[in-house]
DNA sequence: TGTACATCAGTGAACGCGCGTTCACTGATGTAC
DNA sequence: TGTACATCAGTGAACGCGCGTTCACTGATGTAC
Protein backbone atom coordinates (compact mmCIF):
# COMPACT_ATOMS: atom_id res chain seq x y z
CA UNK A 1 0.00 0.00 0.00
CA UNK A 2 1.46 3.62 -1.06
CA UNK A 3 1.21 6.29 1.16
CA UNK A 4 -1.22 8.46 -0.20
CA UNK A 5 0.35 11.56 -1.33
CA UNK A 6 -0.14 15.05 0.66
CA UNK A 7 -2.39 16.40 -1.80
CA UNK A 8 -4.58 12.73 -1.76
CA UNK A 9 -4.44 13.28 1.99
CA UNK A 10 -5.65 17.02 1.39
CA UNK A 11 -8.43 15.98 -0.82
CA UNK A 12 -10.09 13.14 0.79
CA UNK A 13 -9.95 15.72 4.07
CA UNK A 14 -12.01 18.34 1.69
CA UNK A 15 -14.18 15.88 0.55
CA UNK A 16 -15.29 14.88 4.43
CA UNK A 17 -15.81 18.71 5.12
CA UNK A 18 -18.16 18.86 2.34
CA UNK A 19 -19.82 15.64 3.46
CA UNK A 20 -19.82 16.88 7.83
CA UNK A 21 -21.66 20.26 6.51
CA UNK A 22 -23.83 18.72 4.03
CA UNK A 23 -25.14 16.38 6.55
CA UNK A 24 -25.68 19.86 8.77
CA UNK A 25 -27.69 20.95 6.24
CA UNK A 26 -29.73 17.66 5.73
CA UNK A 27 -30.86 18.13 9.48
CA UNK A 28 -32.60 21.73 8.63
CA UNK A 29 -33.47 21.57 5.02
CA UNK A 30 -34.62 17.67 4.29
CA UNK A 31 -33.66 16.49 1.30
CA UNK A 32 -33.31 20.30 -0.48
CA UNK A 33 -30.09 19.90 0.08
CA UNK A 34 -27.87 22.77 -1.87
CA UNK A 35 -24.62 23.12 -3.09
CA UNK A 36 -24.32 26.63 -2.86
CA UNK A 37 -25.34 26.73 0.59
CA UNK A 38 -22.71 24.11 1.09
CA UNK A 39 -19.80 25.90 -0.35
CA UNK A 40 -21.18 29.11 1.18
CA UNK A 41 -20.72 27.36 4.61
CA UNK A 42 -17.11 26.40 3.54
CA UNK A 43 -15.89 29.50 2.46
CA UNK A 44 -15.64 28.55 -1.05
CA UNK A 45 -17.51 29.47 -4.27
CA UNK A 46 -20.13 26.85 -5.31
CA UNK A 47 -18.50 25.59 -8.45
CA UNK A 48 -15.61 24.19 -6.25
CA UNK A 49 -17.79 21.70 -5.02
CA UNK A 50 -17.64 20.09 -8.62
CA UNK A 51 -14.29 19.58 -7.77
CA UNK A 52 -14.92 16.47 -5.80
CA UNK A 53 -18.74 15.79 -6.88
CA UNK A 54 -19.29 15.66 -10.49
CA UNK A 55 -23.20 16.61 -9.40
CA UNK A 56 -25.14 17.48 -6.73
CA UNK A 57 -26.79 13.60 -6.73
CA UNK A 58 -23.94 12.21 -6.54
CA UNK A 59 -23.15 13.99 -3.36
CA UNK A 60 -26.48 12.63 -1.79
CA UNK A 61 -25.61 9.21 -2.73
CA UNK A 62 -22.88 9.51 -1.02
CA UNK A 63 -24.43 10.61 2.24
CA UNK A 64 -27.04 7.54 1.99
CA UNK A 65 -24.33 5.03 1.33
CA UNK A 66 -22.30 6.11 4.64
CA UNK A 67 -25.90 6.39 6.80
CA UNK A 68 -26.73 2.88 5.77
CA UNK A 69 -23.43 1.94 6.71
CA UNK A 70 -23.50 3.60 9.73
CA UNK A 71 -27.05 2.19 10.91
CA UNK A 72 -25.31 -0.97 9.88
CA UNK A 73 -22.37 -0.88 11.97
CA UNK A 74 -24.44 0.53 14.50
CA UNK A 75 -26.90 -2.67 14.54
CA UNK A 76 -24.75 -5.39 14.06
CA UNK A 77 -22.20 -4.25 16.57
CA UNK A 78 -25.01 -3.61 19.13
CA UNK A 79 -25.96 -7.42 18.37
CA UNK A 80 -22.76 -8.88 19.09
CA UNK A 81 -22.05 -7.42 22.70
CA UNK A 82 -24.81 -9.66 23.56
CA UNK A 83 -24.08 -13.35 24.30
CA UNK A 84 -24.65 -15.53 21.33
CA UNK A 85 -27.39 -17.32 22.44
CA UNK A 86 -29.27 -14.44 24.28
CA UNK A 87 -32.09 -14.16 21.12
CA UNK A 88 -34.04 -11.89 23.26
CA UNK A 89 -31.49 -9.66 24.38
CA UNK A 90 -29.79 -9.46 20.79
CA UNK A 91 -33.12 -9.09 19.02
CA UNK A 92 -33.81 -6.34 21.57
CA UNK A 93 -29.87 -4.75 21.53
CA UNK A 94 -30.26 -4.42 17.84
CA UNK A 95 -33.64 -2.76 17.73
CA UNK A 96 -32.29 -0.69 20.43
CA UNK A 97 -29.36 0.47 17.93
CA UNK A 98 -31.15 0.96 15.58
CA UNK A 99 -33.50 3.81 17.09
CA UNK A 100 -30.53 5.14 19.05
CA UNK A 101 -28.61 5.67 15.91
CA UNK A 102 -32.11 7.37 14.62
CA UNK A 103 -32.59 9.69 17.05
CA UNK A 104 -28.78 10.91 17.02
CA UNK A 105 -29.40 11.50 13.13
CA UNK A 106 -32.98 12.12 12.59
CA UNK A 107 -32.18 14.01 9.35
CA UNK A 108 -29.95 10.82 7.99
CA UNK A 109 -32.72 8.46 8.98
CA UNK A 110 -35.79 10.55 7.54
CA UNK A 111 -33.19 11.06 4.22
CA UNK A 112 -33.26 6.53 4.12
CA UNK A 113 -36.45 5.99 5.55
CA UNK A 114 -39.00 8.87 4.84
CA UNK A 115 -40.60 9.23 1.59
CA UNK A 116 -38.34 8.93 -1.60
CA UNK A 117 -36.53 12.14 -2.61
CA UNK A 118 -38.64 13.44 -5.77
CA UNK A 119 -36.67 13.19 -8.95
CA UNK A 120 -34.10 11.08 -7.03
CA UNK A 121 -33.33 7.38 -8.05
CA UNK A 122 -31.40 5.35 -5.42
CA UNK A 123 -28.52 3.81 -7.22
CA UNK A 124 -27.51 -0.24 -7.36
CA UNK A 125 -25.01 -0.17 -4.68
CA UNK A 126 -27.22 1.72 -2.23
CA UNK A 127 -28.74 -2.18 -1.80
CA UNK A 128 -26.26 -4.22 0.42
CA UNK A 129 -26.07 -1.66 3.20
CA UNK A 130 -29.52 -0.94 3.05
CA UNK A 131 -29.80 -4.99 3.79
CA UNK A 132 -28.08 -5.05 6.46
CA UNK A 133 -30.34 -4.32 10.07
CA UNK A 134 -32.60 -6.90 8.42
CA UNK A 135 -30.19 -9.02 7.47
CA UNK A 136 -28.80 -8.79 11.48
CA UNK A 137 -32.65 -9.20 13.11
CA UNK A 138 -33.30 -12.41 10.62
CA UNK A 139 -29.41 -13.74 11.52
CA UNK A 140 -30.11 -13.89 15.23
CA UNK A 141 -33.40 -16.33 14.48
CA UNK A 142 -31.36 -18.21 12.21
CA UNK A 143 -28.77 -18.55 14.48
CA UNK A 144 -31.53 -19.40 17.55
CA UNK A 145 -33.12 -22.16 14.69
CA UNK A 146 -29.35 -24.03 14.58
CA UNK A 147 -28.91 -24.37 18.35
CA UNK A 148 -32.54 -25.28 19.12
CA UNK A 149 -33.51 -22.48 21.11
CA UNK A 150 -36.04 -21.16 18.54
CA UNK A 151 -38.70 -23.72 17.20
CA UNK A 152 -39.83 -22.52 13.63
CA UNK A 153 -44.10 -21.42 13.93
CA UNK A 154 -46.00 -24.06 12.17
CA UNK A 155 -48.23 -22.03 10.43
CA UNK A 156 -48.82 -22.41 6.97
CA UNK A 157 -48.11 -19.38 4.96
CA UNK A 158 -50.25 -18.90 1.55
CA UNK A 159 -48.32 -20.28 -1.45
CA UNK A 160 -47.23 -16.80 -3.23
CA UNK A 161 -45.80 -15.77 0.03
CA UNK A 162 -43.80 -18.78 1.17
CA UNK A 163 -42.34 -18.59 -2.79
CA UNK A 164 -40.88 -14.81 -2.27
CA UNK A 165 -39.56 -15.95 0.47
CA UNK A 166 -38.11 -18.79 0.09
CA UNK A 167 -36.51 -17.11 -3.01
CA UNK A 168 -35.50 -14.34 -0.22
CA UNK A 169 -34.36 -16.78 2.01
CA UNK A 170 -32.29 -18.92 -0.53
CA UNK A 171 -30.19 -15.68 -0.80
CA UNK A 172 -29.42 -15.12 2.32
CA UNK A 173 -30.00 -17.32 5.12
CA UNK A 174 -30.32 -21.17 3.01
CA UNK A 175 -32.92 -23.28 4.77
CA UNK A 176 -34.50 -20.37 7.04
CA UNK A 177 -38.19 -21.75 7.42
CA UNK A 178 -40.04 -19.32 5.56
CA UNK A 179 -42.70 -18.94 8.08
CA UNK A 180 -39.91 -17.54 11.03
CA UNK A 181 -38.69 -14.94 7.92
CA UNK A 182 -42.36 -13.95 7.76
CA UNK A 183 -42.24 -13.00 11.50
CA UNK A 184 -38.30 -11.64 10.86
CA UNK A 185 -39.24 -9.45 9.08
CA UNK A 186 -42.57 -8.11 10.54
CA UNK A 187 -40.25 -7.30 13.48
CA UNK A 188 -37.90 -5.48 10.99
CA UNK A 189 -41.54 -3.39 9.53
CA UNK A 190 -42.53 -2.85 13.44
CA UNK A 191 -38.62 -1.08 14.70
CA UNK A 192 -39.21 0.69 11.21
CA UNK A 193 -42.73 1.97 12.32
CA UNK A 194 -41.38 2.29 16.00
CA UNK A 195 -38.99 4.45 15.24
CA UNK A 196 -40.55 6.69 12.18
CA UNK A 197 -43.32 7.34 14.28
CA UNK A 198 -41.46 8.77 17.18
CA UNK A 199 -39.03 10.94 14.88
CA UNK A 200 -42.24 12.21 12.76
CA UNK A 201 -43.91 12.96 15.44
CA UNK A 202 -46.54 11.05 16.07
CA UNK A 203 -46.11 10.02 19.42
CA UNK A 204 -46.10 14.04 20.31
CA UNK A 205 -49.15 14.03 23.02
CA UNK A 206 -49.58 10.41 22.81
CA UNK A 207 -46.76 9.02 24.73
CA UNK A 208 -43.95 10.70 26.54
CA UNK A 209 -42.07 7.53 28.26
CA UNK A 210 -40.47 6.67 24.64
CA UNK A 211 -37.69 4.87 26.02
CA UNK A 212 -40.14 2.62 27.83
CA UNK A 213 -42.37 2.69 25.24
CA UNK A 214 -39.72 1.25 22.77
CA UNK A 215 -39.27 -1.36 25.14
CA UNK A 216 -42.17 -2.37 25.94
CA UNK A 217 -43.24 -2.44 21.96
CA UNK A 218 -40.22 -4.35 21.50
CA UNK A 219 -40.82 -7.18 23.69
CA UNK A 220 -44.12 -7.90 22.35
CA UNK A 221 -42.52 -8.36 19.14
CA UNK A 222 -40.22 -10.44 20.78
CA UNK A 223 -43.17 -12.98 22.43
CA UNK A 224 -44.38 -12.88 18.70
CA UNK A 225 -41.62 -14.38 17.10
CA UNK A 226 -40.90 -16.48 20.20
CA UNK A 227 -37.77 -15.69 21.37
CA UNK A 228 -36.81 -17.17 24.26
CA UNK B 1 -80.24 27.45 4.46
CA UNK B 2 -79.53 30.04 1.92
CA UNK B 3 -78.82 28.63 -1.34
CA UNK B 4 -75.01 29.59 -2.33
CA UNK B 5 -75.22 32.36 -4.92
CA UNK B 6 -73.38 31.52 -8.53
CA UNK B 7 -70.42 33.22 -7.17
CA UNK B 8 -70.03 31.10 -4.20
CA UNK B 9 -70.64 27.74 -6.84
CA UNK B 10 -68.11 29.13 -9.10
CA UNK B 11 -65.78 29.92 -6.47
CA UNK B 12 -66.29 26.48 -4.65
CA UNK B 13 -65.84 24.99 -7.79
CA UNK B 14 -62.14 26.37 -8.27
CA UNK B 15 -61.21 26.07 -5.03
CA UNK B 16 -62.02 22.29 -5.81
CA UNK B 17 -60.42 22.88 -9.02
CA UNK B 18 -56.94 23.93 -7.98
CA UNK B 19 -56.96 21.45 -5.17
CA UNK B 20 -57.12 18.87 -8.25
CA UNK B 21 -54.38 19.92 -9.86
CA UNK B 22 -52.13 20.24 -6.89
CA UNK B 23 -53.15 16.86 -6.42
CA UNK B 24 -51.81 15.75 -9.42
CA UNK B 25 -48.74 17.72 -8.77
CA UNK B 26 -47.86 15.98 -5.45
CA UNK B 27 -47.97 12.49 -7.54
CA UNK B 28 -44.70 13.68 -9.57
CA UNK B 29 -43.02 16.65 -7.05
CA UNK B 30 -43.66 15.39 -3.84
CA UNK B 31 -44.10 18.15 -1.23
CA UNK B 32 -41.98 20.48 -3.17
CA UNK B 33 -45.76 21.82 -4.78
CA UNK B 34 -45.51 25.27 -6.43
CA UNK B 35 -47.74 27.57 -6.91
CA UNK B 36 -46.64 28.73 -9.85
CA UNK B 37 -47.10 25.26 -11.69
CA UNK B 38 -50.57 24.95 -10.60
CA UNK B 39 -51.43 28.04 -11.78
CA UNK B 40 -49.48 27.14 -15.40
CA UNK B 41 -51.78 24.24 -15.70
CA UNK B 42 -54.96 26.06 -14.29
CA UNK B 43 -54.19 28.45 -17.17
CA UNK B 44 -53.89 31.00 -14.78
CA UNK B 45 -51.63 33.96 -13.86
CA UNK B 46 -49.52 32.62 -10.60
CA UNK B 47 -51.66 35.15 -8.50
CA UNK B 48 -54.81 34.57 -8.89
CA UNK B 49 -54.08 31.65 -6.83
CA UNK B 50 -54.13 34.20 -3.84
CA UNK B 51 -57.87 34.41 -4.85
CA UNK B 52 -58.27 31.46 -3.11
CA UNK B 53 -55.72 30.36 -0.80
CA UNK B 54 -53.41 33.11 1.24
CA UNK B 55 -50.27 31.19 0.68
CA UNK B 56 -48.90 27.93 -0.38
CA UNK B 57 -49.02 26.51 2.95
CA UNK B 58 -52.90 26.83 3.62
CA UNK B 59 -53.25 24.58 -0.03
CA UNK B 60 -50.78 22.50 1.46
CA UNK B 61 -52.66 21.87 5.06
CA UNK B 62 -56.19 21.77 3.00
CA UNK B 63 -54.51 18.59 1.15
CA UNK B 64 -53.69 17.53 3.93
CA UNK B 65 -56.54 17.72 6.11
CA UNK B 66 -58.70 16.55 2.88
CA UNK B 67 -56.33 13.55 2.61
CA UNK B 68 -56.15 12.67 6.28
CA UNK B 69 -60.19 12.28 6.06
CA UNK B 70 -60.16 10.23 3.09
CA UNK B 71 -58.36 8.15 4.44
CA UNK B 72 -60.18 8.18 7.63
CA UNK B 73 -63.28 7.77 5.67
CA UNK B 74 -62.00 4.50 3.56
CA UNK B 75 -61.11 3.19 6.83
CA UNK B 76 -64.39 3.30 8.87
CA UNK B 77 -66.42 1.96 6.60
CA UNK B 78 -64.20 -0.78 5.49
CA UNK B 79 -64.88 -1.23 9.42
CA UNK B 80 -68.62 -0.42 9.24
CA UNK B 81 -69.68 -3.04 6.56
CA UNK B 82 -68.11 -5.99 8.69
CA UNK B 83 -70.50 -7.71 11.12
CA UNK B 84 -69.46 -6.12 14.39
CA UNK B 85 -69.04 -9.24 15.88
CA UNK B 86 -66.60 -10.42 13.75
CA UNK B 87 -63.61 -8.59 15.14
CA UNK B 88 -60.76 -9.95 13.64
CA UNK B 89 -62.74 -9.33 10.01
CA UNK B 90 -63.07 -5.97 11.33
CA UNK B 91 -59.81 -5.64 12.07
CA UNK B 92 -58.22 -6.94 8.70
CA UNK B 93 -61.01 -4.76 6.63
CA UNK B 94 -59.96 -1.78 8.18
CA UNK B 95 -56.13 -2.81 7.23
CA UNK B 96 -56.96 -3.60 4.01
CA UNK B 97 -58.68 -0.12 3.39
CA UNK B 98 -55.84 1.68 4.47
CA UNK B 99 -53.15 -0.10 1.98
CA UNK B 100 -55.77 0.09 -0.91
CA UNK B 101 -56.35 4.25 -0.14
CA UNK B 102 -52.34 4.28 0.26
CA UNK B 103 -51.87 2.73 -2.60
CA UNK B 104 -54.60 4.36 -4.66
CA UNK B 105 -52.87 8.02 -3.99
CA UNK B 106 -49.48 7.23 -3.10
CA UNK B 107 -48.27 11.12 -3.15
CA UNK B 108 -51.16 12.08 0.00
CA UNK B 109 -49.81 9.25 1.37
CA UNK B 110 -46.56 10.00 1.80
CA UNK B 111 -47.35 13.96 2.55
CA UNK B 112 -49.50 12.61 5.59
CA UNK B 113 -46.64 9.94 6.81
CA UNK B 114 -43.56 10.68 4.77
CA UNK B 115 -40.60 12.81 5.99
CA UNK B 116 -42.20 16.17 7.82
CA UNK B 117 -41.91 18.41 5.01
CA UNK B 118 -38.83 20.94 5.86
CA UNK B 119 -40.42 24.37 7.05
CA UNK B 120 -43.87 23.45 7.55
CA UNK B 121 -45.74 23.06 10.74
CA UNK B 122 -48.92 21.34 10.78
CA UNK B 123 -51.40 22.91 11.88
CA UNK B 124 -53.83 21.99 15.51
CA UNK B 125 -56.51 20.55 12.81
CA UNK B 126 -54.92 18.19 11.20
CA UNK B 127 -54.70 15.84 14.79
CA UNK B 128 -58.06 15.00 14.96
CA UNK B 129 -58.40 13.82 11.70
CA UNK B 130 -55.08 11.96 11.71
CA UNK B 131 -56.10 9.98 14.87
CA UNK B 132 -59.33 8.36 12.54
CA UNK B 133 -57.41 5.50 11.62
CA UNK B 134 -55.60 4.47 14.83
CA UNK B 135 -58.99 5.61 17.13
CA UNK B 136 -61.12 2.70 14.67
CA UNK B 137 -58.36 0.31 15.09
CA UNK B 138 -58.39 0.34 18.61
CA UNK B 139 -62.26 0.58 18.41
CA UNK B 140 -62.34 -2.49 17.07
CA UNK B 141 -60.66 -3.87 19.95
CA UNK B 142 -62.77 -2.01 22.74
CA UNK B 143 -65.78 -3.68 21.01
CA UNK B 144 -64.59 -7.21 21.25
CA UNK B 145 -63.63 -6.45 25.03
CA UNK B 146 -66.90 -5.16 25.71
CA UNK B 147 -69.00 -8.24 24.54
CA UNK B 148 -66.35 -10.89 26.04
CA UNK B 149 -64.97 -11.98 22.73
CA UNK B 150 -61.96 -10.59 23.55
CA UNK B 151 -59.94 -10.59 27.15
CA UNK B 152 -57.24 -8.42 27.54
CA UNK B 153 -53.41 -9.43 27.86
CA UNK B 154 -52.80 -10.34 31.58
CA UNK B 155 -49.21 -8.60 31.25
CA UNK B 156 -47.82 -5.80 33.16
CA UNK B 157 -46.55 -2.52 31.68
CA UNK B 158 -44.06 -0.61 32.95
CA UNK B 159 -45.30 1.82 34.77
CA UNK B 160 -44.29 4.95 32.47
CA UNK B 161 -45.76 3.05 29.78
CA UNK B 162 -48.65 2.73 31.75
CA UNK B 163 -49.53 5.52 32.54
CA UNK B 164 -48.99 7.14 29.08
CA UNK B 165 -51.42 4.98 27.99
CA UNK B 166 -53.64 5.09 30.82
CA UNK B 167 -54.22 8.94 30.00
CA UNK B 168 -54.27 8.16 26.24
CA UNK B 169 -57.63 5.93 26.92
CA UNK B 170 -59.16 8.14 29.46
CA UNK B 171 -59.84 10.52 26.51
CA UNK B 172 -61.05 8.49 23.87
CA UNK B 173 -61.84 4.74 25.28
CA UNK B 174 -62.53 4.99 28.71
CA UNK B 175 -61.43 2.14 30.83
CA UNK B 176 -59.72 0.16 27.90
CA UNK B 177 -57.03 -1.89 30.03
CA UNK B 178 -53.92 -0.47 28.73
CA UNK B 179 -52.17 -3.77 28.03
CA UNK B 180 -54.89 -3.92 25.10
CA UNK B 181 -54.27 -0.63 23.77
CA UNK B 182 -50.45 -1.36 23.69
CA UNK B 183 -51.35 -3.85 21.44
CA UNK B 184 -53.47 -1.78 19.05
CA UNK B 185 -51.17 0.82 19.19
CA UNK B 186 -48.54 -2.05 17.84
CA UNK B 187 -50.90 -3.27 15.22
CA UNK B 188 -51.24 0.43 14.44
CA UNK B 189 -47.53 1.04 14.32
CA UNK B 190 -46.98 -2.08 12.19
CA UNK B 191 -50.15 -1.53 9.59
CA UNK B 192 -47.82 2.07 9.10
CA UNK B 193 -45.03 0.13 9.03
CA UNK B 194 -46.10 -2.48 6.17
CA UNK B 195 -47.60 0.21 4.23
CA UNK B 196 -44.88 2.44 4.19
CA UNK B 197 -42.49 -0.08 3.12
CA UNK B 198 -44.60 -1.47 0.03
CA UNK B 199 -45.03 2.53 -1.12
CA UNK B 200 -41.41 3.48 -0.77
CA UNK B 201 -40.10 0.45 -2.20
CA UNK B 202 -38.43 -1.81 0.48
CA UNK B 203 -40.63 -4.44 -0.93
CA UNK B 204 -38.89 -4.19 -4.44
CA UNK B 205 -37.18 -7.49 -5.24
CA UNK B 206 -38.12 -9.10 -1.75
CA UNK B 207 -41.48 -9.76 -2.23
CA UNK B 208 -43.75 -9.73 -5.08
CA UNK B 209 -46.85 -11.29 -4.03
CA UNK B 210 -47.56 -7.88 -2.46
CA UNK B 211 -51.66 -8.81 -1.44
CA UNK B 212 -51.35 -12.06 0.00
CA UNK B 213 -47.75 -11.05 2.07
CA UNK B 214 -50.18 -7.94 3.60
CA UNK B 215 -52.78 -10.29 4.34
CA UNK B 216 -50.47 -12.87 6.39
CA UNK B 217 -48.60 -10.06 7.68
CA UNK B 218 -51.73 -8.31 9.57
CA UNK B 219 -52.67 -12.13 10.09
CA UNK B 220 -49.87 -11.98 12.36
CA UNK B 221 -50.38 -9.16 13.95
CA UNK B 222 -54.09 -9.91 14.74
CA UNK B 223 -53.24 -12.89 16.16
CA UNK B 224 -50.47 -11.27 18.59
CA UNK B 225 -53.44 -9.05 19.50
CA UNK B 226 -55.33 -12.56 20.62
CA UNK B 227 -58.46 -10.96 17.83
CA UNK B 228 -60.55 -13.89 17.41
C1' DT C 1 -87.08 47.50 -14.07
C1' DG C 2 -83.29 50.35 -14.10
C1' DT C 3 -79.42 52.65 -12.21
C1' DA C 4 -75.27 53.44 -8.94
C1' DC C 5 -72.16 51.43 -6.27
C1' DA C 6 -69.56 47.72 -4.01
C1' DT C 7 -67.53 43.35 -4.35
C1' DC C 8 -64.79 40.15 -6.39
C1' DA C 9 -61.74 37.35 -10.03
C1' DG C 10 -58.15 37.59 -12.77
C1' DT C 11 -54.12 40.23 -15.07
C1' DG C 12 -49.42 41.53 -15.79
C1' DA C 13 -45.43 43.43 -14.13
C1' DA C 14 -42.24 43.52 -10.70
C1' DC C 15 -39.27 42.41 -6.36
C1' DG C 16 -35.90 39.73 -4.49
C1' DC C 17 -34.44 35.53 -3.92
C1' DG C 18 -32.39 30.81 -4.73
C1' DC C 19 -30.80 27.05 -7.48
C1' DG C 20 -27.42 23.50 -10.47
C1' DT C 21 -24.11 23.62 -13.75
C1' DT C 22 -20.51 25.29 -17.24
C1' DC C 23 -16.40 27.59 -18.54
C1' DA C 24 -12.14 30.07 -19.13
C1' DC C 25 -8.91 31.56 -15.92
C1' DT C 26 -5.02 31.82 -12.24
C1' DG C 27 -1.82 29.99 -9.19
C1' DA C 28 -0.14 26.44 -6.50
C1' DT C 29 1.43 21.56 -5.95
C1' DG C 30 3.41 17.53 -7.78
C1' DT C 31 6.34 14.66 -11.35
C1' DA C 32 9.94 13.45 -14.78
C1' DC C 33 14.22 14.25 -16.44
C1' DT D 1 19.42 19.78 -7.25
C1' DG D 2 17.21 22.31 -10.55
C1' DT D 3 14.20 23.08 -14.31
C1' DA D 4 9.99 22.26 -17.53
C1' DC D 5 5.74 20.57 -17.78
C1' DA D 6 1.41 18.45 -16.25
C1' DT D 7 -2.00 18.14 -12.88
C1' DC D 8 -5.13 19.90 -9.88
C1' DA D 9 -7.96 23.30 -6.60
C1' DG D 10 -10.32 27.16 -6.43
C1' DT D 11 -12.18 31.65 -8.63
C1' DG D 12 -15.61 34.61 -10.62
C1' DA D 13 -18.77 35.46 -14.02
C1' DA D 14 -22.42 33.86 -16.50
C1' DC D 15 -26.57 30.99 -18.32
C1' DG D 16 -31.12 29.86 -17.75
C1' DC D 17 -34.21 28.54 -14.81
C1' DG D 18 -37.67 28.44 -10.95
C1' DC D 19 -39.93 30.18 -6.91
C1' DG D 20 -43.57 32.88 -3.38
C1' DT D 21 -45.58 37.03 -2.84
C1' DT D 22 -47.20 42.02 -3.57
C1' DC D 23 -49.55 45.57 -5.97
C1' DA D 24 -52.13 48.64 -8.90
C1' DC D 25 -55.16 47.70 -12.49
C1' DT D 26 -59.44 46.23 -15.47
C1' DG D 27 -63.80 44.28 -16.15
C1' DA D 28 -67.36 41.47 -14.85
C1' DT D 29 -70.85 39.98 -11.40
C1' DG D 30 -73.78 40.93 -7.68
C1' DT D 31 -76.65 44.14 -4.35
C1' DA D 32 -79.46 48.10 -2.68
C1' DC D 33 -82.52 51.49 -3.75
Amino acid sequence: MVAPSLRARVRAGMINEIKVVARRHLATDGANLSLRAVARDMGMVSSAIYRYFPSRDDLLTALILEAYDALGDAVETADAAVARDDLRGRWRAACRAARAWALANPAEYALLYGSPVPGYAAPEDTVAPAARPPLTLVGILRDGLADGRLSPPDEDLPEPVRTDLAELAAGYFPGLPEALLARGMAGWTQLFGLISFELFGRLNGVVSHRDEYFEHQTGLMADLIGLP
